[in-house]
DNA sequence: ATTGACATACATACTAGTTGGTGTGTTAAG
DNA sequence: CTTAACACACCAACTAGTATGTATGTCAAT
């Protein structure tokens, strides 16, 4: 049963299991280690300090999700029309009842520990960053395609996009109601379609 | 230099700095006590635990800060065009450093506790509903003053504004960036803008 | 003199992190 | 092929610090 990596992973998902659960700082080192039957001389083995524990969270796995969710099907789709594609990728949001109340693992780090420790924030807006000149490069193309309105600025369309799910995120999460996170969807759904030209409305 | 009422305020203040700060489970009751001068054996005379003293803040400070900001500027404005006054207000949100820097207290509040602890949920959730509700009434007296689009469900574009607000908030704060602060209020305000009739242009 | 409003010292529990040791696989000399 | 040396991966008890909460005492005012 020796598996360096096999073990180091596995506490990476229980840590970040815990994490999103309850917060980095009230994660406990030792509810992780019960989570994976390791003990705490192999995790600060292949983590030298809780930090480095987060750290390696944000960079391995919340980056991952996030390419997931919105980066890979944006590239994906890369012929067709922007708008059609961020209408897809909203929808295909988590939206079961229990990811509604647990909110987005990138949202709730950098709400708790952006203004607390550096390191953590600077991660988590190379992934935010990131995630804004994907869309913003997605609507650029819309712009060059036709599909979508000239008069905009990409980037600030693209925060602007980011802003309202993460607001109805944070809004569905304390209603811990999966209604709110639909109707809110349905909302931002709305919204993108109001980014097409005038004369263009092509429905999905 | 006894005056209870005065000690419990500035207990009430000191702790709400110390859970804005570092959020409600990493706030330390020390932190709070070396803030006030006040001994442990006042805290607990007054607020019979950690949760307790949690509730109070949200009560009595967290609801009266969005009393101030939101619901009296908008019933003050009364006679005149809502969006108008929903413009003024998101203008006047907190834009310095340090305000952007540490987020709004009530999202930050309802971010971590919501899920973890049912009673502080349902005293954050009633503040955001008075608040949607407050906004939709606005919006409905707009629509009978030709002032706002009549095709537009009041709750829902309350609901929406609140979302896009809390967003740019933890956008801003993740940035710990102002300027982030101020390019999404423009953008708000456009949209917000974009809520009057299509015939009806006035500039504020 | 009793009660309200505190002060002090302590109890209890939990936390992250450390330390010295251990078994197992790898390497390389004889 | 055998075996000695070593490093990697891991274990489990322990330390030191911190957290909330409490028991008991005190003092001022009515």
């Amino acid at each position: 049963m020796r598996d360096p990596e096999r073990t180091r992973e596995h506490l990476l998902q229980a840590a970040f299991r815990e994490v999103y659960r309850y917060g980095f700082q009230n994660a406990g080192i030792d509810a992780i280690l019960a989570a994976t039957n390791v003990t705490k001389g192999a995790l600060y083995y292949h983590f030298e300090s809780k930090e480095a524990l987060g750290y390696a969270i944000i960079e391995e796995i919340v980056a991952k999700i996030t390419c997931d969710r919105w980066m890979l099907p944006l590239q994906q789709s890369k012929d067709k029309d922007p708008i059609h594609a961020l209408i897809g990728i909203v929808q295909a949001l988590p939206h079961r009842p229990r990811d509604v109340k647990r909110g987005c693992p990138l949202v709730n780090l950098a709400q708790e520990m952006s203004q607390l420790d550096e390191q953590f924030r600077k991660r988590l807006e190379r992934i935010f960053h990131a995630l804004q000149e994907c869309i913003a490069k997605a609507l650029r193309r819309g712009q060059s395609q036709g599909t979508v309105r000239r008069d905009l600025v990409p980037k600030e369309t693209a925060s602007f996009l980011i802003a309202m799910v993460e607001g109805h995120e944070v809004l569905a999460k304390n209603a811990q109601d999966a209604k709110v996170w639909n109707a809110g969807i349905r909302n931002i759904v709305d919204w993108l379609k109001s980014l097409r030209p005038p004369d263009n409305h092509k429905r999905s």
